[in-house]
DNA sequence: ATAGGGTTAG
């Protein structure tokens, strides 16, 4: 008898480690009718596999088998157990509902309970739970802390998280791997980079989750070369990174559009044999189409064996961004086909493509599809299709989109805010912008340069001016947008000598070193005021090599005031720059046009058409024609 | 017996 129920006992022990739950429970119910009762170890046994497996089901059975035996419910190895089964296949009520019955329940149960509220997403019951635990006198131990770092993680809060930190400093938890990794992520989430960094250079020992937690912290946080920099010191250092370092790293690569470092990470995947696993192709298919490399995001995402809705997303992403909006519906179709229901994210992606690309109706009707499709809109939905409402400003249809925005109360979020100010500017309703803006419940850098552009284009330089100064006051650093933004209202309203004061204190001040639009917007500045050789002299002074728009503003200009000499020899750089754009020999032949030129208007037509280039889209001879 | 880091849209 004896020696039966100790065969039965290792065969459910074996079959559990097999992943066979079902067979081992028949098992227990033959030893049931032969009332024979099994003890806490196969019970544990049993409730792991229920765990693994996922089923509540199965793991009703056995609390019920439990109870039926007068099983004791304490907190040891079964009682935990099933307290763990709860937790993690079914949801809060039922973990908490056995939680009440144990008597006094020491730290591990409180533990399992607290990760119980964090995988449910309920993150504010984590934290009352943890103040609870220890108002009944048991104390946080270093299992405690790790997860009720990520509660505050998850909800931002920040002001938690310090006084947590203070906590374990004084417990001398700091030096914990599992600590440390979890302040890091902390922090990072919270937004405050430079504390993780600070407690990842604490650190003791390093090892792949802290070096990964700061990589991730530093891509969350927008820090990108950081992020990179990191990962190669982590190798230097002989870690070495896992999988979920590479998933951390490729967004760093992705944002920075630095394909060279993307392809060797994904060779150092294939090596690691991490190319199966669908967040790491994912995230290369996002890298490669980000960094424009659309035949290297195809070709992974083609050998995938095993797609999910991201993977479809990103490559989808990566048609839209491209203008390919055709390619991107077509597989927007194909995804669904496969059986994968679009998410908000595809969504919002194909909105934004659309409308991104000029196709505002499309847009408009996919905002009415996923509503059928049972999508709920969300801020970035609605940020998306503003700039299709826009086009379609004077369509009833775009005004009832504009309603049930503002119906909807999006506009508070940051997004939505700038996306809605813009449209008020480009519809040339400045004062709405403008109340728009100071409703705004917070600006970011985004929120300032749109209203900053607004009054610019608008004439109002002054009022753009003001704003700019307001932005400092406040508190905001001017990025380098917003001195784009600043210098293009200064050359709107003709403000020269402020608009060069600006540049001046943009490099000696903001250390902002001049791009191309910058030096562009100077041109811009000088060149409508009408001081022609003093924006030729202005770009000849250039540290870098000029591009074509800083060439193709001056040109502009030499069309306005009608300086035929200069245009033609601004003219002739851009034909070397770009032989292919036709876009020169048009502004080029307007001048002409505008000066009575015919016969020169002729040789420049004549000279595109010899090079075969007047098939270009884009442009129009047929208005330069229609002057004549 | 219980613990840390993961991809996509603006």
């Amino acid at each position: 008898m004896n020696s039966t129920a100790k065969f039965h006992e290792h065969n459910i022990q074996n079959l559990c480690r097999e992943n066979r739950l079902e067979k081992a429970m028949v098992i227990l119910h033959d030893l049931d009718k032969r009332a024979i009762l099994v003890d806490s170890d196969i019970y544990s046994c049993l409730l792991q596999a229920c765990t693994k497996d996922k089923s509540l089901r199965q793991g009703k059975k056995l609390h019920a088998h439990m109870l039926l035996t007068g099983f004791q419910l304490n907190a040891d190895s079964a009682g935990t157990k099933l307290l763990s089964m709860y937790s993690n296949c079914g949801g809060f009520e039922d973990a908490r509902q056995l939680f009440d019955k144990i008597l006094k329940p020491n730290i591990i149960p409180w533990n399992v309970m607290i990760r119980c509220c964090v995988i449910h997403r309920f993150c504010n019951g984590a934290l009352t739970l943890f103040y609870e635990m220890q108002r009944t006198g048991v104390s946080p131990d270093r299992f405690t802390i790790p997860l009720v770092l990520k509660a505050c993680a998850s909800l931002g809060f920040l002001r938690q998280g310090k006084d947590i930190h203070g906590f374990v400093a004084k417990c001398g938890f700091e030096s914990d791997a599992f600590v440390g990794s979890a302040l890091i992520d902390m922090y990072a989430k919270c937004g405050v980079v430079e504390y993780a960094r600070q407690m990842f250079d604490k650190l003791y020992q390093r090892d792949v989750v802290s070096w990964t937690s700061m990589i991730r912290g530093y891509v969350q946080n927008g820090q990108v070369n950081e992020a990179v920099d990191l990962f190669r010191g982590m190798q230097l250092v002989g870690v070495k990174p896992n999988l979920i370092t590479i998933v951390s790293v490729l967004p760093a690569c992705a944002h920075l559009a630095d394909l060279k470092k993307g392809k060797e990470i994904h060779e150092y995947a294939l090596k690691r044999g991490f190319h199966l696993d669908v967040f790491v192709v994912s995230s290369l298919i996002d890298m490669y189409a980000k960094c424009g490399a659309m035949n290297f995001a195809l070709r992974v995402f083609d050998k995938m064996s095993q797609r999910n809705v991201v993977s479809w997303n990103s490559i989808i992403a990566g048609f839209a961004h491209n203008g390919n909006c055709d390619g991107a519906f077509e597989l927007f179709h194909r995804m669904q086909g496969t059986g994968i229901k679009p998410n908000l994210v595809t969504w919002n992606t194909m909105i934004a493509g659309y409308a991104q690309n000029g196709f505002p109706n499309e847009a408009i009707e996919l905002l009415y599809q996923m509503q059928l499709a049972g999508v709920e809109w969300d801020a970035v939905t609605l940020a998306s299709v503003l700039p299709a409402c826009v086009a379609l400003a004077a369509l009833q249809q775009g005004k009832e989109i504009h309603c049930q925005i503002l119906r909807k109360g999006f506009y508070s979020s940051v997004f939505v805010g700038s996306a809605l100010l813009d449209m008020y500017c480009k519809c040339g309703n400045i004062e709405i912008a403008r109340r728009v803006f100071d409703n705004m419940l917070e600006r970011d850098a985004v929120s300032w340069n749109v209203m900053m552009v607004g009054y610019g284009v608008h004439g109002h330089g002054e009022e753009a001016i003001a704003l700019f100064e307001q932005m400092q006051q406040e508190g905001m650093k001017p990025d380098q947008i917003s001195f784009i933004a600043v210098l293009c209202a200064c050359s709107h309203s003709g403000l020269v000598v402020q608009g060069m004061q600006f540049f001046n204190q943009m490099i000696r001040d903001f250390h902002v070193v001049p791009r191309m639009e910058h030096y562009a917007s100077m041109v811009d500045l000088l060149g409508r005021a009408g001081c022609l050789e003093k924006a030729e002299g202005f770009i000849k002074n250039m540290p870098t090599k000029p591009g074509v728009e800083v060439w193709g503003v001056l040109l502009n200009a030499c069309r306005v005031h009608q300086n035929i000499d200069l245009g033609e020899r601004v003219a002739q750089y851009l034909f070397e720059l770009e032989p292919e754009n036709t876009a020169y020999y048009v502004l080029l032949s307007n001048i002409y046009a505008e000066a009575g030129r015919w016969d020169d208007v002729a040789k420049v037509r004549a000279k595109v058409k010899s090079r075969g280039l007047n098939k270009s889209p884009g442009c129009s001879w047929i208005e330069v024609n229609n002057k004549a």
